[in-house]
RNA sequence: GCGCCCGUGGCUCAACGGAUAGAGCAACGGCCUUCUAAGCCGUGGGUUGCAGGUUCGAUUCCUGCCGGGCGCGCCA
């Protein structure tokens, strides 16, 4: 409805140009809104106050002459007023309204979807959770977040490619490895070693130590035997680090497999440095004359091992200031290895290569000091502004009852997301993180999440889904005729009503992928559910009177609809009985 | 010290630069011989942290403060 109106406001607009009113030239971006105030009609647009300027006309003034111009033929609008300021207020026709539920029955599962992306073509990369230990709770919601996100591109017309970049390159993977090899060796011997410095001691190692094929269990049993060899050490560790890496993907893929996310492409660290993409990288810097050696101070935090060890030297920087960055970024250590960001140039490089047309990464809040530093090095390498959009995901604190959940590693009640997913479900897992902007951080209630109240926005949501299905079983209980499907029967101003809000659905989906706020559908299906509650506590559907039934129920229909296409985007489900 | 995010009823949060700032929770008062009361209705509660600026119009954009969080590695 939306869009027809926006045409027909441009007609007008061509029409005043045609009389000389409006000038040719560009004129200002005008809106069509929803006004919060029933009085001020359905919808209202600002076109005459934000061209009153250019025509040298006051606001109110134009406004007339803009709906002088309205189309006589047109019936969708019964009547229309100049107000306020010198907005013009349109109210929709009660016909046109009925029309809508057609209309939603007609789309079915494809309601509120557009053609609004073009086919272009954008990579969502997210979670990319390092492969040293199992996922929490933090990267589930960025995981929702990522894949909400890419049901909602998908759904408006994008091509999505999703992605998951591996860590699996550096001193993190070593130390998994390490971890690994120090507790198998505390196995063979039988009792504890002294823990080395960087050491992960979380119990999914043992986890990783039971699933060692026993080929590689033999090499190392005949190299503890005969410890004195170190490239067969090399050789070792290099072979349990890769089997550690795999064993975590793995955990990792089926704890994402339990929230129904998947990836398009995995991508490894560890073959962009084999296949060269680093060299590549820099090699284009090079030729841009981006990269030059210097000094770089000593950073102000970075704890005190980093005070202790810092070395002031001359180094390769990339010219990370000439694109809004604080300082310029090193690209090697000086062992000679390159950075992490050096592989994160080269990585986001070889996206551009691949021919997206725009970047999203969905990262966690702690990594917001990176933002300025990628977006200069696309900016560098490609010359472009604005490819990547990073969404930074806040925390998530975990709540019991109202009361924090204490997260220790060392006093081992860690919670992992696996354990919270099997404690609430996937659909409150998936829900609940959509509950608040991505930017707020969360709180989530483990026995709220499950609890059956209309605190709980999952079953509050999904509640109205099934009492709408329970209508249809009723009938059949009661052997209640079925009767056509024709809201023109619909009369009441609440159900007017529920049908405008039916028809913002769309627009809430467009605006939720322009704005990359996946938040935005849960809001929306919780105000559905409530206006259906409202609705269907006040009004009883099963009238009599099939005509009147029939418009009730297509109405309904038309509901369970949108709720469960807004469930859909989602990723969770729309029960039919609860 | 610097950067990013946040600041809205007692609490948790909404509001693509639009008209009288909205929900939920909590509090109080109502609604079940009728399709799921796992629900609904009503009442009270606000100087949108503060001060300026841009605009016809600012919770929204800009600047400066104040308060909270995160980050500031040659870690990932």
């Amino acid at each position: 409805m939306k869009e027809s109106l926006k045409h027909c406001v441009n007609g007008m607009i061509d029409t005043l140009r045609g009389e000389g009113v409006l000038p040719t030239m560009a004129l200002p971006q005008f809106r069509i809104d929803r006004p919060k105030e029933h009085d001020h009609g359905d919808f209202s647009t600002n076109a005459a106050m934000v061209m009153a300027r250019v025509a040298r006309m006051k606001p109110r003034d134009l406004a007339e002459r803009m709906l002088a111009a309205m189309p006589t033929d047109q019936t969708d609008i019964l009547r229309w007023e100049v107000a306020g300021p010198g907005f013009i207020n349109f109210f929709v026709s009660p016909t046109r309204l009925r029309r809508q539920v057609h209309d939603i029955l007609t789309a079915g599962p494809k309601y509120g979807f557009s053609p609004l992306g073009h086919g272009k073509k954008i990579m969502v990369e997210f979670v990319s959770a390092n492969p040293t230990g199992p996922m929490h709770v933090g990267h589930g919601r960025g995981a929702v977040t990522g894949d909400v996100l890419c049901r909602l591109l998908h759904a408006t017309g994008h091509q999505v490619h999703r992605e998951y970049y591996i860590n699996d390159a550096g001193r993190q993977i070593d130390v998994l490895g390490r971890s690994v090899l120090h507790r198998y060796r505390e196995r063979i011997q039988g009792s504890e070693l002294p823990q080395p410095t960087d050491f992960y001691p979380g119990e999914y190692v043992f986890d990783i130590l039971d699933a060692i094929p026993t080929p590689l269990q033999q090499s190392l049993q005949e190299w503890l035997a005969n410890p004195d060899q170190p490239e067969q050490e090399t050789a070792l560790l290099g072979a349990i680090t890769r089997f550690a890496v795999d064993w975590v993907l793995e955990d990792i893929r089926k704890d994402l497999g339990k929230l129904d996310i998947h990836f398009d492409h995995w991508f490894s660290e560890r073959q962009l440095h084999e296949q060269g993409g680093i060299d590549h990288a820099l090699e284009v810097l090079r030729v841009k004359d981006l990269i030059h050696d210097g000094l770089l101070e000593k950073p102000k935090g970075g704890g005190e091992r980093l005070q202790d060890e810092w070395e002031t030297r001359t180094q390769p920087l990339f010219r990370a200031t000439a694109f809004g960055d604080d300082v310029d970024r090193p690209l090697q250590k000086p062992d000679g290895q390159f950075t992490y960001f050096a592989a994160d140039i080269a990585y986001h490089l070889n996206k551009y290569e691949r021919g997206f047309d725009s970047l999203v990464n969905i990262w966690g809040a702690d990594h917001g000091g990176y933002i300025k530093r990628v977006e200069a090095a696309l900016e560098g390498l490609t010359g472009k502004k604005g490819l990547l959009h990073v969404l930074l995901v806040q925390m998530v604190n975990l709540t019991r009852n109202g009361q924090p959940v204490r997260m220790s590693k060392r006093a081992g009640n860690f919670v992992t997301l696996r354990d919270v997913v099997e404690q609430v479900g996937a659909d409150a897992v998936r829900f609940w993180f959509l509950t608040r902007a991505s930017a707020s951080q969360l709180e989530f209630d483990l026995d709220l999440a499950v609890a059956r109240s209309n605190d709980n926005p999952v079953f509050y949501v999904q509640y109205a889904h099934a009492r709408i299905c329970s209508i249809w079983r009723q009938m059949q209980e009661k052997g209640i005729e079925e009767c056509p499907l024709d809201a023109n029967a619909l009369s009441l101003e609440v159900e007017l009503d529920l049908i405008r809000f039916l028809d913002t659905f769309p627009e809430t989906v467009e605006s939720a992928a322009a704005h990359l706020e996946p938040h935005r559908i849960a809001f929306y299906l919780q105000d559905l559910a409530a206006k259906f509650h409202n609705y269907y506590n006040a009004t009883r559907i099963l009238e009599d009177d099939p005509k009147v039934r029939g418009g009730r129920l297509a109405l309904c229909q038309a509901v369970r609809q949108v709720i469960a296409n807004g469930l859909q985007l989602m990723g969770v489900n729309a029960p039919e009985r609860m």
